[in-house]
DNA sequence: CAAATATACATAAGAATATTATGTATATGC
DNA sequence: GCATATACATAATATTCTTATGTATATTTG
């Protein structure tokens, strides 16, 4: 687990990037994708997920569709046109991001 | 310029990498320094840096020096050994978070 | 089969960190 | 002389996250 201020602002690039891989997700499979992908170094609370997930939706980014699963409920959330430019974009100015920070920190690239 | 939240929690690990590598800096140093380093792509401002050096100062991190210069002051900021530890930490994480965020976004390592 | 854990949504209070604005003052370049 | 640069600082506001709480169903395990 890293600490709590490293991630912030990655919340939203992290859950464009997924959305663009599998058309649609709900909110729970998402916090646990990401868990297994890391080997639960990055942990999305629900807290910080939907409050994300309601902004990504009024800002036209996603669309959702609430499917009954027995007697629950599960909200998917697809990516609109919008938002695949957005989602794009947003890694990509990370990868710049990381670059900068590469060669801010002295960091080594690491290979293998 | 990058979107503001991305440099979010990143201003602490970047000081402090600074600081490890030039023994004194003061503040308006520090934002010229990462200005000039990454191209005006991170540019610190300094309602968020001031706030950010009393803290390490407080946190036992650094120690302060105020130094006249004709009838100004510059107020130069030194790592205490536990901020020299800090530093080597705060980077190593963010190169471990580097990676892990480049394998969950699928980056592809830049070399050259 | 009861209890614990997992699934699945949501919001609210509070903390942390940054932005933007403002304030003060000296120094330098044109 | 005026604009810009240097150099500190704080306050109001905004953003984003943590932690806590709430509701409810489903599954696993002792």
């Amino acid at each position: 687990m890293y600490s709590s201020e490293l991630i912030k602002g990655t919340l939203k690039t992290i859950v464009l990037k997924l959305l663009s891989e599998n058309k649609e997700m709900y909110g729970y499979e998402i916090t646990q994708r990401v868990k297994e992908l890391t080997s639960n170094k990055i942990q999305i609370t629900e807290g910080a997920l939907y409050p994300t997930l309601h902004a990504l939706e009024s800002d036209g980014v996603v669309t959702t569709q609430i499917v009954n699963i027995g007697k629950r409920i599960r909200k998917y959330y697809t990516l609109t046109p919008k938002g695949k430019i957005n989602a794009v974009e947003k890694v990509n100015e990370f990868a710049d991001f990381i670059n900068t920070m590469k060669f801010l920190l002295d960091i080594k690239i690491q290979l293998a």
